[in-house]
DNA sequence: GTCCAAGTGGACGATTGCGTCCACTTAGGA
DNA sequence: TCCTAAGTGGACGCAATCGTCCACTTGGAC
């Protein structure tokens, strides 16, 4: 079994570094969800049992150690988006996606806040992977209105009025995620199209791109 | 003309206190507007052209300071509640008392995280104004889905749903209220009653009165 | 076992915000 | 004009958080 490469392990680094940088991770997460994404670097360092030093070694920002502990809850946003795109119904594409990705922001409390402080630096793979995401969710909302089933005067940039709606309702509540899911179906019950509807106050000029940035 | 009383000016306190006092407040809006709601106390005194001391004299705590800056919002809440009930069309009432009551929030940028943030004391004017509040909103529900305008699945703790919810809005896009505007149309649009709708999940535990406090 | 680069922890100086204290200023009644 | 209590401002002590530096420890190659 010849595991071991030239230098160390698997990836070249030591293996209680590794081990450090997973429970600074798992820490993380623990006070952000108790104390709110703000909480004292010191705090997680804390919680993890390690030294502030090691914590900034791994995550040299606040900004990266957010992004480092819900990393996972991005991805799983990522998929969501790809699943909605390959549903053979749209709308039900459509509906999945605000569904899944609101429990994603419900479930794992201070990431809706991670969410929509979003990625700083406008040159890395985020920012591409972000636009890939707002194409992809723009053709989304295309073919479901096409289909009929979702309101012809429904603009991608709702996405974020949601998202920011949700994510200011969750963050205020130490809640079961009831109130999640209220909002969730009423908002979702007015996308569905309606002929008795009336027209909305126009679209905001937002794209998903201008969610607030960090700074 | 006598127009002084035994001590001093009108309610018996010096001209320029209240002048100070008055000075402070218009500060205290622009910097909560500009910074949040956290903003240093130092930066509002400074902004008012104070000491320190002063305003802290005029408001002992944070909290009596955010209090004092958005009164006269909290009182065109009241006067928005009221007028909606005299309201001879009750679904009328409701969804203008939604809208004003969200215009508010949108222009008076800070004034949500303050309306939100609430009344720490419970025993105080404040508290038993609430509960007064609570109990108006609560009929005029009542009569809105009497008139079978306003559905009937809908609970008054859904309009902490909607203010919560409203408040993250507002508070993380610093925008020209076409965002607010455009949620606000899309929820009242689901409040209002259609055959159509599917059932709601179960509404939240919540009374208005569980609106976070300043703990 | 030996060795050393990678990794670690906590002390530390800097910065920022809080709220109080006290010596000075001033409004306004007499 | 004088007098004094009400009002004022800013310096100060305290606490929290930040991010760095450096002397010590340890994983793992040989």
């Amino acid at each position: 079994m010849a595991k071991s490469s030239r230098i160390t392990a698997r990836d070249g680094v030591r293996a209680d570094a590794r081990r450090n940088r997973e429970r600074v991770l798992v820490a993380a997460r623990a006070v952000f969800a108790e104390h709110g994404i703000d909480a004292p670097m010191a705090t997680v360092a804390r919680r993890a049992g390690v030294g502030v030093a090691t914590l900034y070694r791994h995550f040299p920002t606040r900004d990266a150690l957010v992004r480092g502990a819900f990393a996972q809850q991005m991805e799983a946003c990522a998929r969501a988006l790809t699943e909605a795109l390959a549903a053979p119904d749209p709308w039900q594409g459509f509906q999945q996606l605000v569904e899944t990705v609101c429990a994603l922001q419900r479930e794992e409390r201070g990431f809706p806040a991670a969410f929509v402080a979003a990625f700083p630096e406008s040159t890395s793979e985020h920012a591409q992977s972000r636009r890939r995401a707002e194409q992809d969710f723009t053709t989304l909302v295309r073919r479901a209105q096409a289909s009929g089933e979702l309101r012809a005067d429904f603009r991608p940039s709702d996405l974020a009025v949601v998202l920011l709606a949700h994510c200011g309702l969750v963050t205020a509540l130490p809640d079961d995620g009831a109130a999640s899911r209220r909002l969730v179906a009423y908002l979702l019950q007015s996308f569905r199209t309606d002929p008795a509807n009336k027209p909305l106050p126009p679209p905001t000029a937002l794209s998903l791109r201008s969610l607030p940035m960090a700074n």
